[in-house]
RNA sequence: GCCCCAGUAGCUCAACGGAUAGAGCAACGGACUUCUAAUCCGUAGGUUGGGGGUUCGAGUCCCUCCUGGGGUACCA
């Protein structure tokens, strides 16, 4: 259940109340925010509503505060309401409630946390969608790891996820890899030709070439440019495929972009976009889009002049007018800084296709750099000097990967620390957390080494934990839900990881001092901490999933 | 030039317009005959880049300037 709902369900209820008691004047009550404080003494729930509505009401915020909180019908799970100066309203959760938490957690197990806000509507994350023109680039992953977390953040907040990958199998840019193999494969044979400047550079075009020499020898060499690059771009695409599956992303549709030409719909969005008016010709040939007509700077292009062969920007806004009738409810896509300009002028292309875009929600994050003994390291897209995903899991592992990539606002830069990732410290909040995980799984396997029973804590009695540090505990794991909501509203996955740490926290506070194997601890109360540990690993197991991340019984 | 992002503790970063701006690392001082010290407890550290404004209340919103990064193709 998402209590900060139901309280706030309280507040307004306790508004009108006092408003129909004529107590407060009426007043359209506005949206009334239920706040976790950082602050323990401030309860476990607090509102700041009285302050915002002493306008409306023309009367003093404490005044209003007292009013709610009288009017205030107190459900079971809250103990203590408080109105604290100079207008807040504190609630404090019931003991009673926190123990209880234990038997939600152990009850819901892998869906702890689960929410239904989504209520079953469609989304759809495009994410990565790299070209399939050469590896998977840390740049890429980030925006993979960000997409895949949200799109499991919103699975758990009850949404139906398609996660896809738009695959860009046309153009000039698999144009160039084609010729690229081409002429890296006629080079093996001792031809004297030379890539140019617009040819990819990478070591792996060479690597693709010799598997045709290896495969065909010279049979190839009549081949043209297109052979080289289905070739290539199927066993690149292949290749990136399972990069991804090394750090859990998989995507359930691959939609190429051919296909926007095979069945037709890039000429329809053109023909529509032509009869709708927003589109003009050049004495070059070359055919305009009016972006003007919406906000942008100036028109663009949309059929070259030369051999009239569409821009990227034509197939990308018949894909996305494509989402706009397939029936989804919320569309996210998730671009790098590189992409970030393009994708106003695509919408503006769906408006003008006549589809209102507010249900496509752009996610652009920032780019990622590398730093290794505390020296950042230097990459260049250009001429293929940059660190692939491949190279990134070789040296740190998957979840440092998606651990790092994901533990900073989308709208930050991510410094990935390479010494860090692979440090098997507590100063590794990858181990940090996972080690939380591990403690749980050794208590386990001790109470079972020391021959008690495997399920000894059924029914243990829970009012025993009264240990402020488990107690804290329990509260944070009840705060699981209102982060996945805030993830999901926000469209911000990174508040996960955050989370991640400060729950793996509370538990080794909590660990230190709440012993379950230990000769002074009574034996009903170790069953009731037995029982506490067992929800503990449960959350933690589920936190970690929800990231991607595995939950390791050892390290 | 224009557009986007950032500027918060020495460093890396959080902070849904609210209470004394928080963590981690680094620094300093403590705690292991322990269910894994891969941990815990404590101390210190700030004019939130500058300047205006809106608000009962601004790191957060508006204007302006400065610095850094990215983008600004008839490539994607």
């Amino acid at each position: 259940m998402l209590l900060h709902r139901d309280i706030e369900y309280g507040v307004r209820t306790a508004i009108e109340k006092a408003q129909s008691a004529g107590d407060l004047p009426v007043f359209d009550i506005p949206e009334i925010r239920i706040e976790r404080p950082r602050d323990l003494t401030h309860g476990d729930y607090a509102t700041a509503s009285a302050l915002q509505m002493a306008r409306l009401a023309r009367m003093a915020p404490i005044k209003i505060a007292h009013l709610i909180a009288d009017n205030f019908v107190v459900p079971d799970y809250i103990s203590d309401i408080d109105v604290a100066p100079p207008g807040f309203i504190n609630f404090r959760l019931a003991t009673k409630y926190v123990q209880g938490i234990v038997d939600e957690i152990l009850h819901d197990g892998v869906d702890f946390g689960r929410i239904n806000i989504g209520n079953n509507k469609k989304a759809q994350i495009e994410f990565v969608s790299a070209n399939p023109t050469g590896p998977i680039t840390i740049g890429r992953t980030r925006g993979g790891v960000i997409g895949d977390t949200l799109a499991r953040l919103m699975e758990a907040g009850g949404y139906d996820v398609t996660r896809e990958y738009y695959y860009n199998d046309a153009g000039r840019q698999i144009q160039m890899l084609g010729e690229s193999v081409q002429i890296r494969y006629q080079q093996l044979l001792g031809k004297e030709v030379d890539l140019t400047d617009d040819h990819y550079q990478g070591q792996y075009i060479v690597d693709i070439a010799q598997s045709l020499v290896a495969e065909h020898g010279d049979a190839l060499l009549d081949e043209s440019a297109d052979y080289f690059s289905d070739y290539a771009k199927a066993r690149i695409s292949k290749q990136q495929k399972a990069s991804l599956d090394r750090i859990n992303i998989h995507h359930d549709v691959y939609y190429n972009e051919n296909d926007l030409y095979s069945s037709g719909r890039l000429q329809e969005a053109l023909d529509v976009l032509q009869e709708n008016g927003y589109v003009y010709e050049t004495d070059d040939g070359a055919k305009w889009l009016r972006t003007t007509a919406f906000g942008d700077d100036k028109d663009r292009v949309i059929i070259r002049s030369g051999d009239g062969l569409p821009t990227y920007r034509l197939p990308d806004i018949a894909y996305h007018w494509h989402k706009a009738q397939r029936g989804f409810d919320v569309v996210i896509d998730v671009f790098g800084p590189d992409h970030h300009a393009v994708a106003p002028q695509v919408l503006m292309g769906v408006q003008m296709l006549g589809f209102d875009t507010d249900f496509v929600h752009t996610l652009v994050h920032q780019i990622v750099n590398l730093e290794r003994d505390g020296i950042q390291l230097r990459m260049s897209t250009r001429r293929g000097d940059y660190v692939t995903l491949d190279e990134l899991v070789d040296e740190v592992d998957s979840d440092p990967v998606r651990y790092f990539m994901l533990a900073r606002s989308a709208n930050s830069g991510v410094l990935f620390d390479l010494t860090l990732a692979i440090e098997h410290s507590d100063k590794n909040p990858v181990y940090y957390i996972q080690n939380a995980h591990v403690r749980c799984a050794g208590i386990f396997r001790k109470w079972a080494e020391a021959g008690f029973d495997a399920d000894a804590d059924d029914g243990a009695d829970l009012s025993l934990l009264t240990h402020e540090r488990e107690l804290a505990f329990l509260r944070k794991s009840a705060e699981l839900s209102a982060v996945i909501e805030q993830c999901i509203t926000t469209f911000e996955p990174h508040h996960i990881a955050f989370f991640a740490y400060e729950l793996a926290t509370t538990f080794h506070t909590a660990y230190e001092e709440c012993r379950v194997l230990h000769s002074d601890v009574p034996h009903d109360l170790a069953l009731a901490r037995l029982r506490f540990y067992r929800a503990a690993k449960t959350v933690l197991a589920r936190v970690l999933n929800l990231m991607g991340m595995s939950a390791p019984e050892v390290m």
